[in-house]
DNA sequence: GTCATTTATCATGC
DNA sequence: GCATGATAAATGAC
């Protein structure tokens, strides 16, 4: 029912392998009203794979099939959730991009 | 021909080339003279990208690299501030 | 949901 | 070797 977005427990870096680094305090305070943005992490080439996958069969991920991706890729709900979000204007970018490219030109 | 030109495009990603130096100058003098607030609306993007000869996404992009650039390293680019002041001072007068 | 943006990263130019 | 343009995660406005 209600979808946790916070950092996963068991890795506290990108890598989705065993992040044997030590734990952050740098965030963790409790007193702490500073809500810090998540560092940016790049996604392997397994997860955009799988992704890329999923997102050619449908351009909208349904609830459930959002929740297993994102166990199998070691990813939270909300980090599918985006990534979609983001690919999808990314198409919206290629189409935009392909069309401006063939029509200003007198070939093709 | 067009397997060539249609590879162009497509991974078209990552083969970049410097913005001409006028290009650059015309970002600059807008960047330089909005400072308070250096976000072009959709028309000035526009406009600044058929004065620079670019697209529109790369004015958004060269905006978003420049904030940023600038807000992490204001000294770095303070002598190019300067530059670009006289200049619109410059401009401003007579 | 879209979409402009911030931020870090990538790939290239020189 | 950094400067620079483009892209990939992540946030927030609406």
């Amino acid at each position: 029912e209600h979808d946790d977005e916070e950092e996963n427990t068991t890795s506290g870096s990108c890598t989705s392998s065993a992040g044997t680094k030590d734990d952050n305090a740098s965030k963790n305070g409790h007193t702490s009203t500073q809500r810090t943005r998540k560092k940016r992490c790049p996604y392997t080439k397994f997860q955009i794979r799988e992704l890329e996958r999923e997102f050619f069969f449908n351009v909208y991920i349904n609830k459930e099939k959002r929740l297993q991706l994102s166990r199998m890729l070691n990813l939270t709900d909300r980090q599918v959730k985006i990534w979609f979000q983001n690919r999808r204007m990314k198409e919206k970018k290629l189409s935009r991009d392909r069309l401006q490219y063939f029509s200003g030109n007198p070939l093709l | 021909a067009v397997m060539i030109l249609r590879s162009r495009f497509l991974d078209a990603r990552r083969k970049r080339r410097n913005f001409s130096k006028q290009a650059t100058e015309v970002l600059n003098e807008y960047f330089y003279s909005h400072l308070s607030n250096p976000y072009p609306s959709e028309e000035a993007k526009e406009e600044l990208a058929k004065q620079c000869g670019i697209t529109v996404s790369q004015v958004s992009n060269w905006f978003g690299n420049k904030r940023i650039r600038y807000k992490k390293n204001i000294g770095k680019f303070q002598e190019e501030a300067n530059l670009y002041a006289m200049k619109t001072a410059m401009a401003t007068q007579s």
